[in-house]
DNA sequence: ATTTATTATCGTAATATTGCAATAATACAA
DNA sequence: TTGTATTATTGCAATATTACGATAATAAAT
């Protein structure tokens, strides 16, 4: 018990699920917002823009980066994360398919 | 620690999380799913349908009913849920929102 | 090679989530 | 009122998530 049982479900619900827990905690969204808002797309300020620990951040970062939205070059000593555009929007495809056709059906 | 720390985040951060935890189970995007295909719209055979226990789903459907995604009404013996159309199509917009925003920020 | 700055990983504690059996509550039927 | 079907709640065990300090790994600069 306590686990999810996730082989009970249809392809398509995991990933609907998997795609939405990415978005499911405040710092993550924090995270993306911030990432994005950066033209320059220089980044680790990211621990002090949020008020969380270093080590916090990087395992969020590893999250996000888990779901293929970033891109991360390396500029001098720093990392450089960007947001994988396409596959952003990719997400946020399956997020609204999901939508319409749940609500198109309903009573 | 352990807990996440809500309070150092904007309004608009914990509510996009908040909506998308609602959907990060895979067993509430099949309950929605599911709900949303039943056109009579009569329900639990939610039970049956998915393979959990009658006090799991019923755990689900409260944390999407907190969400306001949910009508109910009593149809006899048996409670009618139904999907809150207007309530769902909101966190749809609120959704893409901030997927616009975060997109058209990006480097 | 040594230092310095940046990011990732490990170990651990606190909290949250998931799932179920048992039980309570609710609503109708007899 | 008693029984029956349906849904909610409670209590508990297992697992997952969140957060952080300490430490390792990586890359450039001295």
């Amino acid at each position: 018990m306590g686990a999810s049982k996730i082989d009970i479900y249809s392809n398509e619900i995991n990933e609907i699920a998997a795609i939405a827990k990415v978005f499911s905690h405040p710092a993550r969204v924090a995270i993306l917002q911030y990432i994005s808002k950066q033209n320059t797309c220089i980044c680790n300020d990211i621990v002090d823009e949020i008020g969380l620990a270093q080590a916090t951040i990087s395992q969020h970062l590893k999250i996000i980066n888990d779901a293929k939205l970033l891109e991360g070059t390396f500029e001098g000593k720093s990392l450089c994360y960007c947001l994988n555009v396409e596959r952003f929007q990719e997400l946020q495809s399956l997020f609204n398919s999901f939508f319409n056709q749940t609500k198109s059906n309903c009573c």
